[in-house]
DNA sequence: TTCGGGACGGCAAGCAGTTGCCAAGGTGTT
DNA sequence: AACACCTTGGCAACTGCTTGCCGTCCCGAA
């Protein structure tokens, strides 16, 4: 009457449980025939085995966890929707968890699912390197936008494209940037913020790093205040929202934007493009990233814990993308 | 050595494993001293209760599906937020599952899941009816902007809504809308499309229906051309993406918004504010569509089968958010 | 013809809980 | 004092599937 199981299956085959359970989980290890045989029987009552009967004894759930520092933020949308479509295309169930940018949610999030899914994708991990040791010791575990030593990671290329924003900026003539640097605890505010210094130092322009300010449209009037007081003719901010805040700010100064003032963001969202002055930013494709990230994660939940295969710390390519949030440093403007 | 059970601590706490169990699931069930002596022993070996052999027997999973008919829509990812939350603070775990617009791809996740979920949350779901009624009788199920009878449902007021975008426009000498409709398999766009008509009936001013179009950015341009056809002055699109699309269409085709024409979308995204002009759309709190639903799943999943009280079908406010996409009509301009 | 070995299927013991049923003990009533 | 009744804890069957181990069977080689 109810959902048919294996037993069902097994009795109308007239073949053993074991049978119909490897016919599904480990079909090389029964006979075409016999598995042809299963399978059709199988659909006719429509059986579908229990993904918990199952998860108990095999300790597999065809389930992945990511865990997103901040759920408001849109461009870990991207990541989600590359990393759902992946999980879907290997038959994984994608479980969605926010951390809230709290390092404490985030490692009760990550306790309480500990038992039901195969693996973790951290996305901007706010946790100390410890703890994620400590979890990749004992569950598979893929960094997103973060490197930590000996965990698999995805991030997309900072210092590259960092170099190539202020080089970008310091052919337009700029010679002080300041960067609107985020959260303390983001590994990718740091990161970036040692690449911008180094790029900085290379092309002689002088930087200096505001902040940490909270990335979001809110904070950016914070930001663009500070960083007037600095000087600096080009803005970095730490993010697309923080950037756009800091437009918005701006404008309400009556600070031109290129004009007197470039700006740009980081993570190309979709409203980098729409809003006012459009900002150029540093992209690249994140649904790439979640993708990646599910394939490094189902690996390694394949590989025998702790496997020999290299760690790997993916690097995708970033884009910078122009546009119109960034112009000629003032006084630099017209025919040179 | 490894993750203790409940055999474990029943030992050490020197009961059954029976009353180990109802401590923590069923805590009424036990005397006051019992469970705590159970709990504080539970505590110190770090004992957590594995979700699978839980969900094994009781059939009760703490998790909870929210299928989206296009996880790339912006949109959704608020009620996904709100979801998330309420979810979280109930202790259960959102499974995000994306549906691609398609039915068929829908009902495949549907059944992959229903073994492992409490409940479906069907977010603007694309499946007919029929299907519907089916699974509500198997499954809790709450709708997301879509009301089908006897089904639980979330939607945001569209009649209401409409009403008042119409009687804006309308107030601004608008005589001829266009409206730019969305899916065939969107309940949304029937039910948009029945209010905007009605409306517009009621405020004498004529309406036509263009499409089905794609509700994406990308499509706007196909939308914007046919509206023009149309000699509307008015335009209303299904959704912000379109109406995104649309302004961008029309201003590569030097059509003025909001002198030449007035444009409007739907969702209050977070680009609507931000674009070129910044849109004139029907928005409304998401997130608490997202939260109400969920409590919906939870208030379902908990009452027995096809309990006495009346389906819920909650109709949360919407509100007009006026911005510079719309503007007198052509010709109605000046001190009239 | 015999024998080693691989392929295949079956047995049964888990996995980690839940829950219906029962019995013991305590309380209140008559 | 006898009896009914409630509370509490334990027994054990069950959930649905996986998997280590074993026994056949069949094939080719000696």
């Amino acid at each position: 009457m109810s959902t048919p199981t294996i037993y069902d299956v097994a009795r109308a085959a007239g073949v053993a449980t074991s049978t119909v359970s490897r016919a599904f989980s480990n079909p090389q290890r029964v006979s075409a025939p016999t598995r042809e045989l299963v399978e059709r029987v199988a659909t006719e009552l429509g059986y579908e085995p229990n993904p918990h009967a199952r998860a108990l004894t095999s300790r597999r759930t065809q389930t992945i966890a990511m865990v997103v520092s901040d759920i408001t933020n849109p461009h870990f949308f991207e990541i989600i929707r590359g990393a759902e479509l992946r999980a879907k295309a290997s038959a994984h169930t994608l479980v969605l968890v926010n951390a809230e940018e709290s390092p404490r949610i985030e490692r009760e999030q990550v306790n309480r699912l500990s038992r039901s899914v195969d693996g973790f994708l951290l996305a901007a991990s706010r946790l100390p390197e410890g703890d994620l040791a400590e979890l990749a010791g004992t569950h598979a575990v893929v960094m997103v936008n973060r490197q930590v030593a000996e965990i698999p990671s995805v991030v997309l290329d900072q210092r590259e494209g960092c170099r190539q924003l202020v080089t970008h900026l310091s052919s337009l003539g700029h010679t002080s940037l300041a960067y609107l640097c985020g959260p303390r605890e983001s590994w990718m505010a740091g990161s970036r913020w040692a690449a911008i210094r180094d790029a900085a130092a290379e092309s002689g322009v002088s930087a200096v790093r505001m902040g940490p300010f909270t990335p979001r449209v809110a904070h950016g009037a914070a930001a663009a205040d500070a960083a007037l007081t600095t000087g600096a003719t080009a803005l970095i901010a730490h993010n697309d929202l923080l950037a756009i805040g800091v437009l918005q700010r701006l404008a309400a100064r009556s600070v031109r934007v290129p004009d007197d003032i470039s700006v740009t963001g980081f993570d190309d969202i979709f409203a980098a493009e729409l809003c006012t002055p459009s900002l150029t930013t540093l992209g690249g494709t994140h649904a790439n990233v979640g993708r990646a990230a599910v394939e490094l994660l189902l690996e390694a939940a394949a590989a025998p814990r702790r496997s020999p295969t290299a760690v790997q710390q993916l690097v995708l390519p970033s884009q910078l993308i122009l546009r119109n949030s960034t112009g000629q440093a003032r006084g630099r403007r017209g025919p040179a």
